[in-house]
DNA sequence: AATTCGGGGAG
DNA sequence: CTCCCAGAATT
């Protein structure tokens, strides 16, 4: 093997790197921010959760501090909701072992939870210099057009190739501007479609330039496609608040909120749309009765079925519908209804919530969209 | 080894 | 539309 010319890239990267917030610190806890994030996520997306963030939760201690809520309400709109949980459970957790020292080696990071190989080696080399390789999409991808490697590059096979390979050419000093230059020149050059070739620092040491198919690496299997599902959602108003549901701790959109519902498969939605089965839902979602005789009246008006609307997450489809409920319609003396009911309500997961809070609350997209779209009108 | 975790950028 | 993104945990 020829080998990559890691001082070439090195140089490159120092010259052309893009100017990111979190590279004017070499702070662990911030590095570790910023990794996580980045996980399965855009740059271009990350920045501003990331200032936010870093403003909110400037050090270990503000972030071990805070309630999870709230880490929630951060993170909402970037996904990958368990990350947010994790990264919030790793602080505690070094607060509480080590007084908010952050292990100084890739293995004792590994042993934070939601700190796996990938953002382990990234905070060791970049912070610590650690000379650890890292290998994320970006880093594939190079390597796959370097080497014209023909495997899928998602098999395990791949990676302990690629792993190997890297801990052989990785410098000693500077091993995080080498890893962060693999991944910019990924990110920025060696693209999936389209590679910018002649910009590349290391195009003579790269064999699908020299061939000229560098497009046609990386080799990966075709995807499967997400499973349809649909979704009946039920919108309940009552005199300024709307009621939200608290979703399962495992699982999709864990720990978020919700506006009370459940996701189904196709072949129901028929009967969803021609109106029926909706008080079945609301049974289901409120075991509380104290809106029943309220519901079953506004329910036998023949509300309108609203969407779908779709909403598409990484391996499921959801066709949401919904109906809007509003309790005011049938109550005048609607304080007194509601008196000292809400700690039953608690028991599944409700709350009425201000519909001015809905925009700060950890409300997952699919349901910003169906409150959107109930607002234009 | 395969699945399950979101949401958005880019072409 | 499709593909992919500074991945990790679970099964």
């Amino acid at each position: 093997m020829s080998g990559i010319n890691s001082s070439k890239l090195i140089q490159w990267f120092n010259q052309v790197k893009r100017d990111l917030p979190w590279r004017k610190t070499k702070e662990p806890y911030a590095i570790w921010v910023s990794e996580v994030m980045l996980q399965q996520t855009q740059v271009i997306t990350v920045i501003p959760y990331y200032l936010r963030f870093m403003k909110r939760f400037p050090d270990l201690f503000a972030l071990a501090e805070a309630e999870q809520e709230e880490v929630l309400e951060l993170w909402r709109g970037l996904g990958y909701y368990s990350r947010a949980r994790r990264l919030w459970e790793g602080a505690r957790y070094v607060v509480q072992m080590t007084e908010g020292r952050m292990p100084e080696n890739y293995d004792a990071l590994l042993t934070i939870k939601g700190v796996g190989e990938y953002t382990a080696a990234a905070i060791a080399s970049i912070a610590y210099e650690e000379r650890v390789p890292v290998m994320d999409g970006n880093v594939k991808r190079v390597l796959s057009r370097i080497l014209r490697w023909e495997e899928d590059v998602e098999k395990a096979r791949s990676r302990r190739f690629f792993l190997e390979y890297l801990k052989e050419v990785i410098p000693g000093d500077c091993p995080g501007d080498f890893n962060q230059g693999m991944m910019e020149l990924g990110a920025t050059v060696c693209t999936p479609k389209n590679p910018r070739c002649e910009q590349c620092p290391l195009q003579e040491d790269c064999e699908s330039f020299a061939l000229g198919d560098p497009q046609v690496y990386p080799v990966k299997k075709s995807k499967e496609k997400p499973t349809e599902a649909f979704r009946p959602t039920l919108i309940l108003l009552h005199r300024g608040q709307v009621l939200l549901k608290k979703r399962p701790t495992t699982g999709l959109l864990a720990n978020l909120w919700e506006f009370p519902g459940e996701e189904m498969m196709i072949p129901s939605l028929e009967k969803f749309r021609e109106g029926k089965e909706w008080y079945g839902l609301y049974k289901n979602q409120i075991s509380d009765p104290t809106y029943d005789e309220i519901v079953k009246e506004l329910l036998s008006r023949n509300p309108s079925v609203k969407g779908p609307l779709v909403h598409t997450f990484s391996h499921r489809r959801w066709q949401m519908v919904w109906v809007v409920l509003d309790l005011d319609d049938v109550i005048d003396k609607s304080s007194e209804v509601r008196a000292g009911k809400d700690s039953q309500l608690k028991e599944d997961g409700l709350c009425w919530m201000d519909v001015k809070e809905l925009d700060r609350i950890a409300l997952p997209v699919a349901f910003q969209k169906i409150w959107t779209k109930l607002q234009e009108r």
